[in-house]
DNA sequence: GTCTATACCTGGATAGAC
DNA sequence: GTCTATCCAGGTATAGAC
């Protein structure tokens, strides 16, 4: 039904995965949807409620993600895992975490919140998978699963950044050289 | 002489690499300094041209850093450069790589032509440090050395946005998985 | 080199008609 | 649910005095 409202949450969360919280208006939402500013203020009066519902967004998405694998074995949970960088490569977008951490000190508090509880589902989610897969004998890796999961989830966030930084397919790169530092080895 | 101009810089970085280009206004460094708007304007009369005079810190900051670096091994040399992502954290600020890039998209172009010179210059003295590490029997493996260098500069840039977020220090633990993956033992 | 004063614009937000 | 119209705050930027 209100599809106008999911896509304001479409079109901001471009935005915000480009250029950041404070590098958008709601003029540029506005402007492409063909509807003007107040109508935007209509399904989100401030733009802080606009930026909770794409984190809000991102996680849901992200738990669907998880159901979805439910039926893989580790090694496949993080070639998808990394494969969701590949695509945001792709379209030349960051992350979320990416785009809204890195200004951090500047977003509202509730958004500060919602970000720190996102981020930690994702990372995780990421270390039971690394976990698991050592347990099954898919990955081999020396350190706790924390810190390997802050590791790679870190070096493909950054990728996407040093993807759009440098004109160049980092997330690639980066890819190879995590997969090595697991010992693993994708079909 | 003009400490007032060096001065402005330094809180200009500061505020980025806390709250992003986008998220401080010339009222945010004029206050502090216990000066006027407009005095900011005198030096740096466009709000791109501080952003410019950032990066340049920068980069002289990290070409500085190298010729402090030059009698050290590769292994003093990689401990030198996670200490610079360590220091950070103690600050709780963002490199300015994770800062910028973040928002790449909402940058003006000069900025982003900036940008990716001095990322690449970065990346490619990490990468030297691996390589000649490598051959020099410091550390042990098997992707390229610019491959290594996306991922281990990726990691700890992530790190800081990572600390921020979920209010630990990421930037030790992803230091360990760093060395791990280097088969490096810091003495 | 810094000030006061101000121009100008953008951006977030609201009121009330349709 | 979207519109027009408008308000207000804040942010960038300039002119001209000191």
């Amino acid at each position: 039904m209100s599809s106008t409202r999911d896509n304001i949450i479409q079109l901001a969360e471009g935005l915000i995965r480009s250029r950041g919280y404070h590098g958008f208006s709601y003029a540029d939402i506005a402007m492409p949807l063909g509807i003007r500013n107040a109508a935007v203020h209509y399904h989100f009066p401030t733009k802080e409620e606009l930026g909770l519902a794409v984190i809000e967004r991102n996680r849901t998405g992200f738990a669907q993600n998880q159901v979805d694998w439910e039926t893989m074995n580790p090694g496949e949970k993080l070639a998808a895992f990394v494969r969701m960088y590949e695509s945001n490569q792709e379209n030349q977008l960051l992350c979320f975490m990416g785009a809204l951490g890195a200004g951090y000190d500047g977003l509202p508090a509730n958004m500060q919140e919602a970000m720190r509880l996102a981020s930690k589902e994702i990372l995780t989610a990421l270390a039971h998978i690394l976990e698991s897969g050592r347990a099954q004998g898919y990955f081999s890796f020396s350190d706790s699963s924390q810190a390997m999961a802050d590791m790679i989830a870190g070096a493909l966030l950054a990728s996407l950044i040093l993807s759009k930084v440098q004109f160049r397919n980092a997330v690639a790169s980066v890819r190879g050289s995590i997969f090595h530092s697991l010992q693993f080895t994708s079909s």
